[in-house]
DNA sequence: CTGCCAATTGACAGGTGTGTCAAAAATACG
DNA sequence: CGTATTTTTGACACACCTGTCAATTGGCAG
């Protein structure tokens, strides 16, 4: 290959993770990025075309990370324990740095303006993908005992919640509130 | 009074609200709602000062219409039944629309450009309202009676939920997929 | 060492946004 | 009717954003 890549490309799109997660896809600049990445903006739009794929090559590698992170919490063998686990993964990572970042899906699925069929694909992605890990853990045994609901409707109502708790979070800004929220929701479910 | 406003006002509130409701605050311009209202831009910044301030106004009406639609759909004697029109609501008012609108209160939450203070306040009090009128309703001698969980509690996954479903609404965008959802968290509320 | 090719760089074009301002028009009131 | 006050109007200033492009730089292969 002739005329290498000059910067750190893993580095670059963690940089510009960091930036579409805290301001959002829409609010997010070229220049946001560039500043943030050290790397010039033409050699951005070299390198990713534009704004949109730029966007895409950095959430592949969050919706990765966001899959590995909900399996592990799930993997807990008492499902009342995983439940907890799960929530106090996704409300810690919500509420990190400051200000607290939120979440990225959230706030891509809700930004009117990365309303491109790519993205939502890739969200969809993800959150599928989330629902699928609740789905099968909650298909245990174990669980199916202690459940109030199928495994399937559960899964539902979980990953839903989670999207709900993103949002209340930016209201209150009380990450304890959020967790005992959570916690009524698993004692709600659970016999 | 001398040199009365030309345009009428709450017209002009009911187009700007319904500008702010699709595209969310952040992505609304103001000539935007200059068009939609047939008000002028100049007009505009003359009667509300700036974006942020005509946010709030066109705000009021549409939290106070809110409260009153929750309220009514709450008020079913039978507490499966209300619960059930308060997510029948919720949905419905969501999902309205060609695109759908979605929800003006979360799409303001989410959105990184709307970090006034002033707003979030706004947001903050529409929903506290919101879950006041749950834990009321829930409060009731018959629905205690039948609730999973206290009714503070039950009252905070209600609302927490209808944040959630908001945000499923723009992934799956399957208004059926919502109502079961919902039919789902009822069944595990309630005993 | 030399030539080729890609990446980098800074300037540029074109569009869009917010908010301001002075002149013109409209309105209420004495 | 005339005056005072406000609204309306269109132009303007200024900032910012995306994407492009030509010239320059840097690295690899032969």
């Amino acid at each position: 290959m002739v005329g290498q890549r000059q910067f750190n490309e893993r580095r670059a799109l963690e940089r510009a993770r960091e930036v579409f997660w805290l301001k959002g896809y829409g609010a997010t600049t070229m220049q946001d990025i560039a500043t943030a990445s050290g790397v010039l903006r033409g050699s951005l739009y070299n390198a990713y075309r534009d704004k949109e794929t730029l966007f895409l090559r950095a959430y592949e590698g969050y919706a990765e990370e966001m899959l590995e992170e909900t399996a592990r919490a799930l993997a807990h063998p008492d499902v009342e324990q995983a439940l907890h686990d799960f929530f106090d993964f996704t409300i810690t990572s919500m509420t990190m740095g400051v200000p607290p970042r939120g979440c990225l899906t959230t706030k891509t699925v809700v930004d009117t303006r990365a309303d491109d069929e790519r993205i939502r694909t890739a969200v969809r992605d993800l959150l599928d993908g989330m629902e699928r890990l609740l789905r099968e853990r909650l298909s245990a045994e174990e669980a199916r005992a202690r459940l109030a609901l199928p495994p399937e409707e559960a899964a539902r109502v979980l990953i839903t919640m989670t999207r709900g708790i993103v949002v209340m979070e930016r209201v209150h800004q009380d990450p304890a509130r959020l967790r005992s929220t959570a916690a009524s929701l698993v004692t709600a479910l659970l016999r």
